[in-house]
DNA sequence: CACAACGAGGCAATCGATTACATGGATGGT
DNA sequence: ACCATCCATGTAATCGATTGCCTCGTTGTG
């Protein structure tokens, strides 16, 4: 149902003047300075006049000029987030673990995506810093090319890098440990017999995927798996059946297939189960990042698994004391990941 | 490769004094007024003169006050989206939609999340009004207590609603045909011989929700389709499995499950094949949304394809409509939706 | 040649909230 | 009873950009 006082703005159609504090100070015969105070508690006021100037607050149906304030105290309790793509659902999830934290510290999200467009990154970059958010929240879309942007924003406010970092510059990041998940990969393939492993990656042009790569070459290499080769094309589900069939048009597959993120592996269970290869009985097949739906494939994927969560945290955390004391000094947390095996590589 | 002038802004670490117009006019020797024509070309400024406070503004990296402006000049460009989660792959796909037509606009997106909890959805709300966003696209979260909040939103300023709207109020609104999706969706089981059908949904809390459960019984009655049971959960995964679980506890399934939207699918569909009930053979499972992993399911999920770019492009037309004038009477469009037949329903 | 018309650019008000400083009344200590 | 505190409240400056209005100089026209 719908209170009367809803019921008359929704009749009303799109708002009379604003109503701003001076009104509400007219009405409660307080001067303005007594009316922010009152309301946001900042000094204490009497509680006659506090409880003047509360209904006639509520009467007027005053709610705030956020901008308005905010240019006075210069700060708008918001941070900005920017990731490469939301459609994603590492990154969904990432962002809805950033907003959680976020809530517990009184900090809005204001999200955006760059489309993995290093020029449409900056231009978001630009437009946060011109928005006077407290700080920044940054999944950068590429290694190099993001760094000017990126750099420029740090120097402006208080910025923490997450998953992925751009090289040449100290900030903040939290992340996971790109070599120690492709260790866990690779040794858990080469228990269950495989002698021979190619790697479907984007083509190299972050932080985590060069990481990636690299664990995946030099950890093969030590339990002396063979790399026939390394696919490299972009994040996504058509990739990862791109990839298969060029795979398959080769001729014999090799007898693992590492995907650098669940997408191009659930793209390459997707192609395999189209060509009648069965996983895990002719090829095993693992993933980056168990999103939920890694665990609803045909077969269900084995992946590694990211604490978000704690990544999340731990970002708000950093991002936090940066605010507190923006002559801190730079940290970078690599946290533990750990394998999750499913049916893609085991039975 | 990074810049010098970004390297520098890196090794400072947080800026110094932000810069203002007011040390650009300095330099180039102008007044503020002027810096800002020069800037925004709101009047035109002699050519020597927009040489010299381009050049001023680049040296000092000047790059505005959006929340002095915003102030001013009493708009944003930024429009708030609050969506139930940001976790449903349906709802990523509209905001990232919103988000490009609103691109075209010149517009940002300031994203909030709801969790689907009407009193957080408020506060969302308050928060985007106090922001003083230009305008608002909003799914809510409940019919009825999503209401009150969303109406008063509406009479602060241009609102549209997307997919779901609440009662008792007039305001844009921008959606699918529920009855007309359930129709075909249960023309389809008919034609592939189902004779009963079990619905499972959301508690009905929201206009699609009960539109979807209105259009699957009315639809089931005209084609003689039993109906033993409409089991009501929430829009997840896990719900689709429980409501499996409970319809498999209970004896002899239905010829098909229809469920109102991909998730709850997915799940019915992940609960079916560990149980040892084979689709379609045994039963047919349809989903709603057409989110990108129902095609990768086991089997992939036969489901009513939802044109949230349409849903997209028509609310940022409606919005920009009532941004130009808030006077305009409220428009209603349901678009029509189409099925998707995948093997959950064939073979 | 005189005066109108015009264009560039400066001055200062303005948006709405916050807050340093000032004021005045009440309280308390000696 | 007097003076020092203290507390609630008001006054007015302030945040940074935009813009109405005015000035001044230039060009065009009768």
């Amino acid at each position: 149902m719908m209170s009367p006082a809803a019921q008359r703005w929704a009749r009303t159609g799109v708002a009379v003047a604003r109503v701003t504090i001076r009104d509400v100070a007219d009405l409660a015969g307080v001067s303005t300075a007594t009316v922010s105070r009152a309301l946001s508690g900042a000094k204490p006021v009497s509680p006659p006049v506090l409880e003047q100037v509360t209904r006639a607050a509520a009467d007027l149906g005053y709610s705030g000029n956020g901008i308005a304030s905010a240019l006075r105290r210069s700060r708008t309790d918001t941070v900005g987030m920017v990731v490469p793509s939301i459609a994603n659902p590492f990154f969904t999830a990432l962002v809805e673990s950033v907003e959680h934290a976020l809530q517990a510290a009184g900090l809005q999200l204001f999200l955006c995506s760059s489309r993995s467009d290093p020029a449409l990154e900056a231009q978001r970059l630009r437009s946060l810093v011109a928005r006077q958010v407290d700080g920044i929240v940054i999944s950068p879309a590429h290694g190099t090319a993001s760094a000017d942007a990126v750099a420029w924003a740090a120097g402006q406010l208080p910025l923490v890098q997450v998953d992925r970092y751009v090289g040449g510059m100290s900030s903040d990041w939290v992340g996971v440990d790109d070599d120690a998940a492709l260790r866990l990969v690779l040794e858990h393939l080469a228990g269950r017999g495989a002698r021979s492993a190619v790697f479907v990656s984007s083509t190299m042009t972050n932080s985590s995927t060069e990481l990636r790569v690299a664990g995946f070459t030099t950890h093969a290499a030590r339990l002396g798996i063979a790399v026939p080769d390394v696919l490299l094309g972009d994040y996504s589900i058509d990739w990862g059946r791109e990839a298969t069939g060029r795979l398959l048009a080769a001729g014999d597959l090799p007898d693992a297939v590492v995907c650098a993120d669940d997408l191009i592996a659930l793209g390459v269970l997707q192609t395999c189960a189209e060509a009648g290869v069965v996983v895990p009985r002719d090829v095993l097949v693992t993933g980056f990042d168990d999103i939920p739906y890694s665990a609803l494939s045909n077969p269900p994927l084995t992946t590694v698994h990211q604490p978000q969560d704690q990544i999340a945290v731990e970002a708000v955390r950093l991002l936090s004391a940066a605010l507190e004391d923006p002559t801190g000094i730079p940290a970078r947390h690599a946290l533990t990941p750990s394998l999750v095996v499913r049916a893609s590589t085991s039975r």
